[in-house]
DNA sequence: GTGGTCTAGACCACC
DNA sequence: GTGGTCTAGACCACT
């Protein structure tokens, strides 16, 4: 699992690196159960203050995408996850909202702001680095 | 021209302001030409600071969605926008990209998403609140 | 004399109309002597406020550019002009040195500098539109 | 790095913070990647409000001279700059014309404009203040 | 009355 | 401790 940090961003990086981790698993690179990294050698492989790794890994355990263990270290949640929750649903217009209305005003039309969704959700879930998906 | 604001969300009332007045054009309600409130007076309409109001009206110039004009005061943009540059279109994939990550991992499946957008693209550009242009 | 005004720059326009009317006596196209629209007139001719020509012609005869007489309205400055007083240098200088030093940093080198300086030099003083300089 | 201000001027506190760190870059006294004092520091040395050094610092990453580094706080673009863009030289020349319109008007020949020229950009470009880079 | 600039003080998010 | 945001109040330049 390769963690690609922008620091200059004006995105967060502990999102940015929720972000990574959250494609990670949609792509199937990161599979339920498996482990990731300790906190601390996360931290230090990214060169980032542990804190920061943390707070991601925290708020990650608490949106249901990971499970902390005292023992067996960080897990991706193997129970099955969140699901779309009208709470999501509220997020996700919400987020999508400003994005489209830029889009609208910039004179892209319906079918190639379509395209552009259906392009990403397959690059997305379709996880090309990494191992094949099990024939 | 109503504008909506949440105090208590995490999104910066500046951005939350241009996002509405992007929407506004977007959706027709504020016409290429037209003016919009003065700073000291939506400030005090909408109970924030002038200086805030000030924040997002510097910003949508910068980005070219409003113009300062020295006679008419503010006033949208009446040319058209940059359109699709290669900027945006790299800028929109990144805001898209962790969005549907997560919606892909909560189990949404394409057709809902882009049943979402097209749903929310709509709704957008068809102006609902406002008086019909008058025949 | 034709005024071109950008009501969006951020130039003030008393500035714009200064800088014009400096640059028409430069190339030419006012010649010492010769008058100019009364304040009243300028303005509604360009659609600003009296104010503001007022300013502009305020300044200009400050700075020795033109007189204004009580009966003979306003003329350019027959006398000779202001000439290089240390302040016009310092002042100059002041000017110049960001431009050139964004220059520089943009990778132009010295030939290129002055080879703009050198058209802009004698493109001011050629004066195209308005008499051919008599014979 | 010494930064003069002059408070009587009429050119912003703002604009001149930034024309003195570009000076700085153009003329090497500031390396590329080098790290520039905090908002707050830099504020208390020159004797100014932070939001002043702030509003310097961000105009300064809008043009794409400094980065604001997650880490690293602010520093000097390490990445060159965009170059001579079409939109830079018009800039460039709408700056340069009513400077030499009236450098004309005031009897200033193109060699001595030259000459002037050519002074400021090898004063510029020389970093006189400073150690010599250690031998 | 408009926007632009500056100051001051406060809280927060991030690292 | 860093930058980001918000508030508040003041003065000025411009129209």
């Amino acid at each position: 699992m390769i963690i690609q940090l922008d620091m200059q961003s004006d995105v967060p990086i502990y999102t940015q690196l929720m972000n990574q981790i959250i494609e990670g698993i949609a792509g199937g690179r990161l599979k339920p159960g498996e482990a990731l990294p300790s906190v601390r050698h996360l931290a230090s492989d990214i060169g980032v203050n542990l804190h920061t790794v943390n707070k991601a890994y925290t708020l990650l355990k608490q949106e249901g995408y990971i499970q902390i263990h005292r023992q067996k270290g960080v897990v991706v949640q193997p129970d099955g996850l969140p699901g779309l929750t009208p709470e999501f649903m509220t997020k996700q217009q919400e987020q999508l909202r400003p994005i489209i209305a830029e889009s609208i005003l910039r004179g892209m039309n319906l079918d190639d702001l379509l395209h552009q969704a259906r392009q990403l959700y397959e690059q997305i879930s379709s996880a090309p680095p990494g191992k094949e998906p099990t024939p």
